[in-house]
Formats: C-alpha cells, sequence, structure tokens
DNA sequence: CCTATAATCTTGACTGATTCCAGAAAAGGG
DNA sequence: CCCTTTTCTGGAATCAGTCAAGATTATAGG
C-alpha cells in the first residue's frame, strides 16, 4: 500500500502542489476504490476534519486532471473515483444495488477501440460499462 | 418518418396510456436524436405550450421504462434520449463540444459482451462510450 | 353516449450534487 | 524569511431532477 510520502511524491511528478487536502485525497481514493464525492469527504475528514468539501472538489479535479485517479460516472450515479490509472480498465455496474466492480480488457488491449464507422470523429479512448446484476442481487432475484 | 398515429399505435404496443404530452414527447426525441431533457421541453411546447416540466420528466421516464426510447448520459452530461433502440448500437462523444453521434457495433453483434472476468455478475448489457474530437473541434485543435 | 376509476398532469416546493465567489491561509522559489 | 501565486474556507447559488396534493383525462364497462 502507497504511503503519504509516495502520494507526495506522485503529487510532485505531476506538477501539482503538495498540500495536505490533496494527500488526504490521494490516500482516501487509493483506499476506496470507486467511492463518490461525498464518501471521499467522509474518509478525507476521518484525517483532516476541517476540511472543506470544495477543497475536496478541487482536489479530485485536480488529481483527475493530472492522470492521478479516474472519474467514472455510470448512468444516474454521481461521479466515482478510482486510483487505477492508465490500464484501460473497465466496469460492471450493478442495475440493483450499484456496486461497481473492475473488469480487464475482453478483447486484447484496446477492446472495440475502433469503431467501425467514426463520422469522422478522432477518437482517443474507448469506455466500456457492462450492466447487470451483482452476485448478491442475483441471488436476490432468483430467490 | 413516423407520424402521429404510429406514435399512438406505438404506445397502446406498450401497455401505455396516449396522452397529448406522450405523443409530442415521442416525436420529439424521434426528431432530436440525443436532445437532453430541456431541449425536449422547449420542442414539446412549440406544440403543447402548457405542458408541465414535470410531464415531459414522466412521459420520458415511462417511454424508456417500456423501451420505446433510450436513454443516454456520458460522463459530466445531462440526460440525453434517443429514438433508435433494440439495435445495440454505441455512441462517440466530443470531448471539446459535447456532439454525439451514433456508432454501429465494431465487433459483430454484441462487442465485448464477454468480460473477461465477470466477478460473479450476470451481465445483461455492454454499453461502450468512445472519446475523442468531433470533425469541427479536431479542425480547430489544429489550427 | 355516459360513468366510474385509475392513471396522468399541473403547480410549486424541495433535494442533492456541484459550482461560484471573496477573502484568508499556505506552498515554493529566491 | 519574504513575496507571489495557488489553494483553501465558508457560504451562497445553480441546476437537473424528484416529491406531493389536488385537478384532469384516458379507458373500460354499462
Amino acid at each position: 500500500m502507497a504511503r503519504t510520502l509516495d502520494f507526495q511524491q506522485m503529487l510532485r511528478g505531476a506538477a501539482l502542489r503538495v498540500t495536505r487536502p490533496r494527500v488526504a485525497v490521494l490516500n482516501a481514493v487509493h483506499g476506496h476504490p470507486h467511492a463518490d464525492t461525498d464518501s471521499i469527504i467522509g474518509v478525507v475528514r476521518t484525517e483532516l476534519p476541517r476540511v472543506s468539501h470544495q477543497a475536496v472538489y478541487n482536489s479530485l479535479h485536480a488529481l483527475t486532471t493530472a492522470g492521478l485517479v479516474r472519474r467514472i460516472q455510470p448512468s444516474g450515479s454521481v461521479a466515482r473515483y478510482e486510483s487505477r490509472v492508465g490500464d484501460n480498465h473497465h466496469h460492471v455496474v450493478c442495475r440493483s444495488c450499484g456496486l461497481i466492480a473492475d473488469v480487464d480488457c475482453a478483447v486484447g488491449e484496446a477492446p472495440c477501440l475502433t469503431a467501425s464507422d467514426d463520422s469522422g470523429f478522432s477518437i482517443d479512448e474507448a469506455e466500456v460499462v457492462y450492466w447487470g446484476l451483482c452476485p448478491d442481487c442475483s441471488t436476490a432475484a432468483n430467490s
């Protein structure tokens, strides 16, 4: 598990100032994959009780832009964040309880990256969201 | 292009009551693919000036549940609706201006439908969103 | 055609995530 | 240690979408 010093280096490496809120947010995202902003605020406040929600929003935005965290937002959900970046993985979302799990690429490295007809767009990313039921909800539905 | 009578039949076929707001919403979605709720309200009001926004929200919800329209919501966008349903197509979204275009499946009929490791989820749909720049924004960026 | 009943619509308040803003605090270079 | 710029605090504001109560309307049945 990454430590505070690592997070500080990650921030410097991305040319971002090292501030307590940013380190705490980075730590929270690493410890709670797929957490939404409100949960992250909660986690950060166990360490820094006085951070403003705005600071967390700012930090998440800065970290996302710098590529240190990734923002995901399945339809109908609020924004969620994760620390796995740069590996082009995808997600399964439970239609019933909203649980999210990681899924590695099914087709080689860049699944579906070549659209059959790109309408002239220059595509740089293919994002895949699988929808279904998680094990628990699946069991509950069949009973 | 589908006419009012067709829409009425579509509603009856889905066991939905035929109301003016629903017919107008169905018409608006058919005529304006990928429009957001606010735009749809605007279009509907050219025909029925007194519809409430709530009626449009209700109609869109009912139509979506019935499978007569499809709701899409790329990250960072509000909900949008389209009338192409049941053909498992996907979308390209312009990172710069938000323009959305349809994309047919790249890999046969069900691209990526088989996740490499589904974590025990029972998956019923794979949704793909391609991100990039539309022709206009792409040109603007290179100048 | 007329009535009954259940679904739908209108109106208007409300929620919750996110953003905006101005002044205070803090990071990093010199 | 000081200065400049970025970031943070606190609080108000925005915006999509939802909730709720009473008025209307669609449809089945007589």
